[in-house]
DNA sequence: GAATTATCGTTCGGAACACTAACGTTAGTT
DNA sequence: AACTAACGTTAGTGTTCCGAACGATAATTC
């Protein structure tokens, strides 16, 4: 007969030792698969993902661009790119037009289609980074992002 | 003839817009990214990855566990937890031994062996993080360190 | 006590992601 | 002219995270 108390107890009760809790690498990877989640979600009412909201709002931010531009600027690889774009320019989202000036390039431009799309988008990852910063105070939210920057331009610098 | 200076210019020369480098959700997967290539380019000199480190140091610091504990604590997936132990077992770092009291169940045990491999771990993970994060003053590190534990925390909460 | 329900470790496989290699095409360099 | 390099594209690889299902065992319910 079991005691309902130590019903299911495992040998030792103990959590997340302290050690691997504050690991800052662990603790990103974590927050990362949040963010990951939460995002895809909100994105997928719409039918889209992170790389396709990362290459619409750098086509309408950053005007048009090659796609090997876009892969740098999103972080997108340009053999995912392909993809990507295909699928934008099947709904209309993008066109892709031949570089007159440099045959090897397409020149990709988002569509008015694309920006009403996009706006849709952007409410979704508003909601996202709401759901996900919901925790923090907004002078927490902002020290996050500087701090995250911070590493990612140092660690992106070439 | 090409230009010294504009050698490779995109269409638009504009960086990673804005919105996008300032969304916490992009920036956390970022950092995730550059925290896992650093970690794991350590560990792999020591022929670990970060989940035989998790492993070693939970059972280390939280004492023997069932491998279901032992999932729950390290985050790692109970069906992957069977290849992380397999190679721990294997390099004679930890022992599995079924539980009399449950006969479902392993006791899985830190050896001296893996206590001793686990100190090297430490160590390149220390330095791991000293890489991951030197952009950032101590102080900037803890914040940063508080900032993820809370997001952490109310999104691993059931 | 028998039948049901649940957990354990385990195997298999899928989905998403980041990336490499290679190719034909086009451009730039020597 | 010959070489080197970048472009978009396709195919494929390794890792990570996860769900489905299984036999074995334990706990719960009738």
């Amino acid at each position: 007969m079991p005691e309902h108390d130590d019903h299911h107890a495992p040998i030792n009760p103990a959590a997340v030792p302290a050690r691997l809790r504050s690991l800052t690498s662990r603790l990103l990877g974590r927050g990362a698969l949040h963010a990951e989640r939460i995002s895809n979600a909100h994105l997928a009412t719409a039918g889209a993902t992170r790389w396709h909201y990362s290459a619409l709002v750098t086509l309408r931010d950053s005007g048009p661009a090659s796609q090997a531009a876009l892969s740098e600027r999103t972080g997108i690889h340009r053999s995912d790119m392909v993809a990507v774009l295909g699928g934008l320019a099947d709904a209309r989202y993008v066109e892709r037009t031949p570089d007159p000036a440099d045959r090897r390039r397409n020149i990709v431009t988002i569509t008015p289609a694309g920006r009403a799309h996009l706006s849709t988008l952007d409410r979704l990852v508003d909601e996202s980074q709401e759901e996900l910063l919901a925790p923090l105070t907004s002078a927490e939210r902002a020290e996050l992002v500087r701090l995250l920057q911070q590493l990612d331009d140092h660690h992106s610098a070439r």
